[in-house]
DNA sequence: GCCGTTTTCGGCCCGACTGTTTTCAGTCG
């Protein structure tokens, strides 16, 4: 068992026994267990071998004999007799936004609510409003929870679905006969979210039996839904549907082009080949007026690649992030589509936590692991006092932490440890550090935590008055929430956008999977009004610093090029912005 | 359940907000 299965059952041994009223601390020490499990750099097996496990802070006796239960048996008596204790559905109560581990707990005992459709049930009956401590808007509430749960739970974040998509394609490329295997759909056009995933594979006719049992047998499959000879559905442990489809050579190009999406790109790409004469779909080009149908000999014409069917249609060819049918088209026909920001552009990040407030490791771990991805420059923006629950520092604990960074610093020549910081924006407007400790940083990141529930026009005054304050270089993430099952905050995002460009202030994507807060809509707002954009992981461990890369694909949909995106300058280039800028504004 | 220059018991992060009830518990970040 790995270290992210046992965090897994540690985070939801955690959850049961605050669902069951334990102790509130003991409920937070399995959570905390998990964390720090999921953050340990060694060996979690060796750890355990050695009974060095317990010596790490956090883990006293009982999580340390829990996790070396897991990690030699694969099993914990306890996790499993608590989890039988509680019905499946009552935990997923606390998916639903404002009701947490103790109102679950007494809808399950006054009500004996165990299943979410029990509890709609008991909803539209008026039978909450009944129960002490609830009313009529709790009821409210939760039935509206239960309707955003409807809408996002068929959808996946590209984090969790990633390393699952890579797993299952990497599988099917070993199988005999196979040649070539890619990942299609919104994962290739690395949309925020996914429904299912898409597999597409060459393989030999006579072997296509044999490679799609073993796709169905495959042991993370939990349920088949389809099983044909060209194409399987399976739905995998993870929750996630997962499609494998098997097209021969001539084929792929067109499946692979058919099968990425979106479909509003497809229908217009459709469509250019109708008015050149040509059928489109998954399997090739064919004349109109025959309306041949499959098979590979029928084929108009042969395409090598995708970027053969684009050139076919006098098309650039389109990258899949921008096939969205936003404009594309326009530009692919012009041959002036932008030279999109790749993930190799990126010479360093600006905003990322560490050890001095919630981040997972230490200062040094992280620009050993941002000098690892061969950055330039790694900006640590560790949040300000108003964060006390991300263990927010104080104005001292800041300058301190500046003292650190000097210090490592000097172990290099080309590199740089940037020295900035993530202020609170106060409901307000105001910041919470003053403009004294801010002008001692090579930049600040100003980002709202708290107060969500203000009209947008509150929301939109209180930023746009963060940001003229003239130390503000950045604003950090303009929503602290999930992007599944919650909404963001009310914005203005054009006004704020136009206060942007006014101050000079860089807009942040925060590239972290679960807080996509800027859509790539207003990413293409800020490029129109020559906004400056900084592509940022909002990375709490090393792992994270990958993330930037959904920033990147983010961006790229926003059709921002090297140009205009603060990470792609080198070292040298952001030193000398960051010191213009500041000069600017004083 | 974990921790300890306040060390074997007592404290563990906290402020804002919401919905409830009318002073507070629960939720969230």
């Amino acid at each position: 068992m790995d270290k992210k299965q046992v965090a897994d059952i540690l985070s939801e041994i955690g959850t049961l026994l605050e669902v069951k009223g334990e102790n509130p601390f003991k409920c937070r020490a399995y959570h905390a267990g998990a964390r720090i499990v999921t953050s340990l750099t060694q060996d979690l097996s060796v750890l355990v071998t050695s009974g060095e496990i317990r010596n790490i802070k956090g883990i006293g006796d009982a999580l340390s004999e829990k996790i070396t239960e897991l990690v030699t048996t694969g099993k914990l008596e306890y996790y499993e007799k608590l989890k039988s204790s509680v019905p499946p559905g009552v935990l997923q109560m606390l998916s639903i936004g404002g009701i947490g581990p103790a109102k679950v707990r007494v809808l399950s005992t006054t009500l004996k609510i165990a299943t979410l459709d029990e509890l709609e049930k008991a909803c539209k009956e008026g039978k909450i409003r009944s129960v002490e401590g609830f009313g009529k808007k709790t009821e409210e509430n939760i039935l509206a929870g239960l309707s955003a749960l409807k809408t996002y739970s068929a959808r996946h974040l590209i984090s969790s679905a990633e390393p699952v998509a890579k797993t299952m394609a990497a599988f099917v490329a070993k199988l005999k006969g196979v040649s070539r295997v890619e990942i299609a759909g919104s994962l290739r056009r690395r949309a925020e979210t996914i429904g299912d995933i898409d597999i597409l594979a060459v393989a030999k006719e006579s072997e296509a039996a044999a490679v799609m049992q073993s796709f169905t047998s495959h042991p993370d499959v939990e349920r088949i839904t389809a099983h044909g000879a060209t194409k399987s559905s399976v739905i995998l442990l993870s929750g996630i549907s997962c499609d494998l489809r098997i097209v021969n050579e001539l084929e792929f190009p067109f499946a692979l082009n058919y099968f990425t999406g979106s479909k509003e790109h497809n229908v217009r790409l459709r469509s250019l080949a109708r008015e050149a004469g040509y059928s489109l779909n998954e399997y090739g080009f064919s004349k109109i007026e025959s309306q041949e149908k499959r098979g590979a000999s029928k084929q108009a014409f042969r395409c090598k690649d995708e970027e053969d069917i684009y050139r076919m249609l006098g098309l650039a060819y389109v990258p899949p992030e921008l096939r969205e049918d936003c404009g594309e088209f326009e530009k692919a026909q012009e041959k002036k589509l932008p030279q999109l920001v790749t993930e190799q552009d990126i010479k360093g990040t600006f905003h990322c936590h560490t050890t001095h407030s919630d981040g997972a490791h230490s200062l040094s771990e992280m620009a050993n692991a941002a000098r690892t991805l061969g950055w330039q420059y790694l900006g640590i923006a560790d949040h300000s006092i108003s964060a006390s629950y991300a263990n927010g520092m104080t104005e001292q604990r800041l300058k301190k932490q500046q003292k650190e960074i000097d210090l490592l610093n000097q172990n290099w020549s080309n590199f740089r440890i940037l020295k900035g910081v993530e202020v609170d924006i106060l409901a307000d407007g105001s910041l919470d550090f003053s403009d004294d400790v801010l002008a001692g940083c090579d930049y600040v990141v100003a980002s709202v935590h708290s107060s969500f529930k203000m009209t947008e026009q509150q929301m939109t005054e209180r930023i746009v008055q963060a940001i003229s304050n003239r130390n503000v270089t950045m604003l950090g993430h303009l929503s602290g929430r999930l992007l599944l099952q919650r909404e963001s905050y009310p914005l203005n995002q054009e006004q704020v956008v136009d206060a942007a460009a006014k101050c000079g202030t860089i807009i942040e994507i925060n590239a972290h999977p679960t807080r996509l807060e800027l859509n790539w809509r207003m990413c293409r707002y800020a490029k129109e009004k020559g906004v400056r954009v900084a592509i940022n992981p909002d990375a709490h461990t090393m792992n994270g610093l990958k993330d930037v890369r959904f920033g990147v694909g983010i961006a790229r949909k926003g059709w921002l090029t090297r140009q205009d995106v603060l990470n792609s300058m080198t070292l040298k280039e952001v030193q000398q912005f960051l010191v213009r800028r500041k000069k600017e504004r004083e």
